[in-house]
RNA sequence: CGGGAUGUGGCGCAGCUUGGUAGCGCACUGCUUUCGGGAAGCAGGGGUCGUAAGUUCAAAUCUUAUCAUCCCGACCA
């Protein structure tokens, strides 16, 4: 490609729109330009890249016998309405763009393909004969992000490829899983990444196992907590670790006690000389069901620990079926307003016990007439425990469980693993902490969606059983921009030449000096014939403008055709070492070609 | 949605406090010189100051409303 000819606009300033690095790069160099929030054009040169990466996804995918297809983006709100995720994914901070055509059809644009893909495999798998099988797509994936973010990190509109596997048994489900993590490794490794694959949590998709390959880099929207040894890794959503152990407390009798002002851990065990391990902790959370049912939990934690929300929204999914509802709209701590709508007297904030009365709720048929009191493993074994008296400005010490509160029924693990604590498999083991950018996550599905929706083949004894599934996804157009958060320098991108939206460009400084000219055109011509994807840059800019763009848009190895050729060779410089060397003329279409062999390799 | 901020030629910004006929840098067009690290000179083109109402003789500037965008939290590839 002639740069003369391509549109291509870079700009000598970062753009005020962005904040983290690889999206400043990407609109510096004309990769993207935003449309609209969460929306972007892909310029020329980031369709190149994007393509290279569908084509190492499609390569690995294939590799492991997936079939490529292509689903509808435009998908009826009957078949979410069967799997029960219409009302989840566009009521309330639902995620799913939904509209109405002429005919009064209500329709959603794909946030995700689960429901098209298990309708697709009810009406055509029938026998145990047609399984496993896995498909995939890559295409644009669509959802109203609540904050779109960073460029191509959390856009609104994005590329993505989903695979769906189906299964006659879990075994066979395990298998095809295994399968896909490798391919994901493979992926990840040639597309040059720095990656860790770790558990997470499964969140909405829902399922059993699930695992996130996360881009390690600074700006990544997650934490991961990993141990030296390599054994431990996952999303601090999912992490556990040991707790800190307990500082016995120095009480030993149960008895009320002034604690004017201490409405923080800090203060309280300030004023009382104990360790915030005596405390027991009771954070109060507002859950809102599907059917709209509000659920006020309590749950008692140590007083150095935190709840982890995610942990706890999962065990409050597990209990809908007690509110006769199938999952959780909304989780937060309530403010000042929605305290206001339920309580029926001021709370004791900061002060509350675990026997908290019920009384405190207002009579309202959506709102669950006592609280949900569970409490965290780690506050379960305290003795002689501080905790509040239910009471502004009183707190009890010296309680213990079933002599002064009744421990409550349900005893779960929700606290926060944080980095520094021991490891569970090895307690030599700490954990470290690490930013990760999520491009890749891996869910066993089991037969949740087959049967809500149906979904069954007749087995090898005649019987109709669910089909068991599989999905794996990863975000191609995140994946990119994840690649120039790794990779950039003060002069602009540096592409793994795998990914390159060109492997080499040729620059001839001055396009006026005709034999200069004549041998940049005919190199170009050359490494075009040996498959290298090569730029000329045959514009009437000075050589300043040309080795500044080249670097800032990232092409691996720049050859130029310059002071050097008197001596009958060109500069080569790699851009990602800097390194540079004249090589003979006539040697630089097959050096290059080694180079960039050796690095696609 | 809650909290914070910003909207002025294509891009980055100043002007707004103290209303008076819109400016700088980059980019763009033409010519001359220069030509291996974002050149210099000369000459040019391009903006209903986000939108709408209001106050005023007069509004980029003051008031109100509204829209958009960005940042911090919940969502997720």
């Amino acid at each position: 490609m002639r740069l003369s000819q391509m549109l291509l606009v870079t700009l000598r300033e970062d753009p005020a729109e962005a904040e983290i690095p690889s999206h400043k790069l990407l609109v510096r160099a004309g990769y993207i330009r935003r449309i609209g929030s969460g929306i972007y054009a892909y310029l020329p040169l980031m369709w190149r890249v994007l393509q290279k990466v569908s084509q190492i996804v499609r390569e690995e995918m294939n590799a492991t016998g997936a079939q490529e297809c292509l689903l509808p983006q435009l998908q009826p709100s009957e078949l979410w309405q069967e799997s029960g995720r219409w009302d989840t994914y566009t009521k309330a901070e639902g995620i799913m763009f939904s509209l109405i055509d002429r005919q009064e059809r209500q329709l959603g644009l794909g946030p995700t393909h689960e429901e098209v893909i298990t309708a697709v495999a009810r009406d055509m798998i029938r026998s145990y004969r047609q399984l496993p099988c896995n498909i995939y797509q890559i295409q644009t994936k669509f959802r109203d992000e609540i904050r779109p973010r960073f460029g191509l990190m959390r856009g609104r509109e994005f590329i993505m490829k989903d695979a769906y596997s189906f299964h006659a048994d879990e075994e066979s489900l395990k298998k095809t899983y295994k399968d896909m993590d490798v391919a994901y490794r493979n992926i990840l490794t040639r597309c040059g990444l720095e990656f860790r694959p770790v558990e997470a949590d499964s969140g909405a998709i829902g399922g059993s196992g699930s695992q996130e390959f996360m881009v390690l880099a600074e700006a990544g929207e997650d934490e991961i907590l990993y141990t030296e040894d390599g054994k431990y890794a996952a999303n601090v959503e999912k992490a556990s670790s040991l707790p800190p152990d307990v500082v016995a407390s120095p009480f030993s009798s149960y008895e009320k006690v002034a604690t004017p002002d201490t409405a923080t851990i800090a203060r309280l065990c300030d004023s009382l000389k104990c360790d915030p391990t005596a405390v027991v902790k009771n954070v109060l959370y507002e859950a809102i069901y599907d059917n709209e049912t509000i659920v006020l939990v309590l749950i008692s934690i140590r007083g150095d620990e935190d709840v982890n929300e995610v942990k706890l929204q999962n065990e409050l999914v597990k209990l809908a079926g007690n509110y006769e509802a199938s999952t959780i709209l909304s989780l937060t701590v309530p403010d000042a307003d929605a305290q206001q709508k339920w309580s029926s007297q001021p709370l004791p904030l900061g002060y509350i016990a675990p026997d908290l009365e019920d009384s405190y709720i207002s009579k309202n048929k959506n709102i669950a007439p006592q609280f949900l009191r569970m409490v965290d493993k780690t506050a379960r074994d305290l003795k002689n425990f501080v905790t509040g008296a239910n009471e502004s400005g009183y707190h009890v010490v010296g309680a213990n469980w079933s002599d002064n509160f009744t421990l409550p029924k349900l005893v779960v693990d929700v606290r926060i693993a944080k980095k520094g604590e021991r490891a569970i498999h090895d307690p030599t083991q700490t954990l470290h902490s690490a930013r990760g950018i999520e491009a890749g996550h891996i869910f066993q599905l089991g037969t949740k969606y087959s049967q809500a929706m149906g979904a069954t083949y007749t087995n090898e004894q005649g019987k109709n059983e669910p089909i068991w599934m599989g999905c794996y996804g990863i975000g191609v157009s995140r994946l990119a921009q994840a690649a120039v958060e790794q990779s950039y320098d003060e002069n602009g991108i540096i592409w793994p030449v795998a990914i390159a939206p060109y492997q080499a460009i040729v620059i001839i400084p001055n396009i006026n000096d005709q034999e200069k000219a004549e041998v940049g055109e005919k190199i170009y011509q050359e490494l075009t014939a040996m498959g290298i994807e090569t730029l000329l840059d045959d514009r009437k800019e000075r050589a300043g403008v040309k080795f500044k763009d080249s670097e800032l848009i990232g092409i691996p190895y720049r050859i130029t055709v310059g002071r050097s050729l008197a001596q009958g060779k060109l500069e080569v410089v790699t851009r990602k070492t800097k390194d540079s060397q004249d090589i003979p003329v006539e040697e630089v279409v097959s050096t290059v070609k080694t180079w960039v062999d050796e690095e696609i390799a």
